[in-house]
DNA sequence: CGCGATTTGTGCACGAGTTCACAAGCGCTT
DNA sequence: AAGCGCTTGTGAACTCGTGCACAAATCGCG
C-alpha cells in the first residue's frame, strides 16, 4: 500500500498483469460481475455487452466498462466482453484460480449454516476445519467434518494452509479467537460478531452485522412513514397561491 | 429525495428534528455507534467522548463528531456525549423506537439460522412470521413460531404490520419471493439469495452476500502473496547502483 | 474496399465522503 | 471572577468514486 510501483502506468513489459492496483470499490463489484458472467455462461451466451452485464449485476454500465478497464483491456468494440475470457480475468484477479481454504470458528446457529453452505465451496472455497471451544461440541460431525477445539486452530491452520478465517461466535468471545486466527498465521477474518475487532497490520478484517442491515432498513422506513404522514409530503402545494 | 425541505439548514422552530436528511454513509455508521453505546452505558460510563466512542466503533473521531452533529448537537465541549441521550437520539433517528415487525421467507439452512438468532430480538427487531415454499416444511415450529405457506404472505404482513421482509430462499426464487413480498406492502428488503433483485421504486433493498465477502477477501490474499513472491517486495534495492 | 452501425475505453466534470485544523464553548481550579 | 485545559462542532481542502459524453476501434454489409 505504501510503496511505488517502479512499473509503467499501464501495465508491464514482462506480460504479466500483476497487481493493477484496483480501486476498493471495483474490487467489491467483481464479485458481483463473476456471479452474472456465471449466470450468462450458462445461458449459452458467448459475449456479452457492457449494457448487458452491467444490467445482470445491477449496475450502471459506464461503472462496468470503467471497473474492467482497471484489469485491462478484454473487450472488443462494436462487439463486446468475451464470457470465458473475462470470468478467467477476474478469477485471476481475485485470486480464485486456487481453492482457497477456510477456517470457520463457531459453530452455533449462525455457525451450522455457514457450515452447511453449498455457496462457498460453489464459488471458490473449501470449508477446511470446524472450530468450537465448547468441548461439548467437539467431535459433532458437520457436513463431513467433525468440529474440532480451538486449540487445535494452529496445528490445523498449519497443516491445511489456511489464511481466511469466519468468525461465527458470540461477541464476547470474537476478539481472542481473532487473536488466535491471526497467532495461526490467518491474514484475513470475515467476522460475524457484532464487536470491533483489533488486529496488527496486514491483517484485512470484513464485517457482516445482520442487525445492522435492518437497523439501516430501518431508518428508511422510518423515513418514508415520516414523509407521508408529515405535511411536506401531501399537502404542499395545497394552499395555492 | 427529489423534493425540496421547507425548513431551514439547520433544524425547525416546531421543536421536532424531523428528516435532517442524513448522508447515507452516516446512516449506515449509526448503528455501530448504537452497539458501542450499549457496550459502554453497560460498563457503567455516564458520557463519552468522540475519541473513546470512536476507538469503541472502530471509526475516526473526527468522522464520528461530523456523523453525530448531522443529528444535532447533543455533546457537551470540555466534557463528552451524554450516553443514555446519545442512545435516545440515535434510535430515534433510526426508527427503532417502534420493534419493527419482520418477515423471514426460506426457512432453509441459513433461514433456520437467522430465524434463531437472538441478536435480531435484541436490537430492536421481532421475526413475526416465517414463510417457505415447500409444504414439507409447512407447520414445522421454529424458535416459538410455526412455518407458514409463502401463499399466506399477503394476509400475515397485513395482519402484523410488517414492512421490512428477509429473502433467505435459493437465488432461482428471490425474484418471485420480491415480488410477493412487494405485493404484500413490504417497503424494505433484506437479501441473502445471490443474485439481483428488481422492485419498484420506494422499495429498499440491502443485500448480503456471503461468498462475495471472502471473494473480496481472497483477492487481498492473493495481492498478499504476490507482494511477498515478487522481486518487487523483496529484492527491490538488492541489485545496487 | 469503404462505410455505417455498434460498442468499448476514457477524459472530464461533478458530487459525496473524509480528514485536518481550529475556533467556540464548557467546566474546573485558583 | 478570571484563566486554563479539554472537547465539541465545523469550515475548508482533499481524496475517492461516479456518470456523462465522445473518440477510437471493430465488425458486417454492400
Amino acid at each position: 500500500m505504501s510503496q511505488h510501483r517502479p512499473t509503467g502506468p499501464n501495465g508491464r513489459s514482462g506480460g504479466v498483469p500483476a497487481l493493477p492496483d484496483l480501486p476498493e470499490a471495483t474490487v467489491a463489484r467483481l464479485p458481483e460481475y463473476l456471479r452474472a458472467l456465471h449466470h450468462i455462461a450458462e445461458t449459452g451466451n458467448d459475449t456479452i455487452s457492457s449494457e448487458g452485464l452491467a444490467a445482470a449485476a445491477g449496475v450502471n454500465s459506464a461503472k462496468l466498462r470503467k471497473d474492467l478497464s482497471h484489469l485491462g483491456s478484454y473487450g472488443t468494440r462494436g462487439v463486446g466482453y468475451d464470457v470465458a475470457l473475462l470470468i478467467d480475468q477476474i478469477e485471476f484477479t481475485l485470486g480464485l484460480t486456487q481453492r482457497r481454504a477456510v477456517a470457520l470458528v463457531g459453530v452455533g446457529n449462525l455457525g451450522h449454516a455457514l457450515a452447511g453452505y453449498a455457496g462457498f465451496a460453489s464459488r471458490g472455497f473449501r470449508i477446511a476445519a470446524l472450530f468450537d471451544a465448547d468441548q461439548a461440541r467437539v467431535g459433532e460431525p458437520i457436513n463431513g467434518l467433525d468440529v474440532r477445539h480451538i486449540s487445535e486452530l494452529a496445528t490445523v491452520a498449519a497443516a491445511e494452509s489456511i489464511a481466511i478465517g469466519v468468525i461465527a461466535t458470540p461477541a464476547a468471545a470474537a476478539q481472542d479467537v481473532a487473536d488466535a486466527l491471526v497467532a495461526a498465521g490467518v491474514t484475513s477474518i470475515l467476522n460475524f460478531a457484532p464487536c470491533v475487532l483489533s488486529v496488527p497490520e496486514g491483517v484485512d478484517v470484513r464485517k457482516v452485522d445482520l442487525a445492522i442491515e435492518l437497523q439501516i432498513l430501518s431508518f428508511h422506513e422510518h423515513r418514508k412513514s415520516a414523509l407521508t404522514s408529515l405535511p411536506g409530503g401531501l399537502a404542499e402545494e395545497a394552499v395555492g397561491t
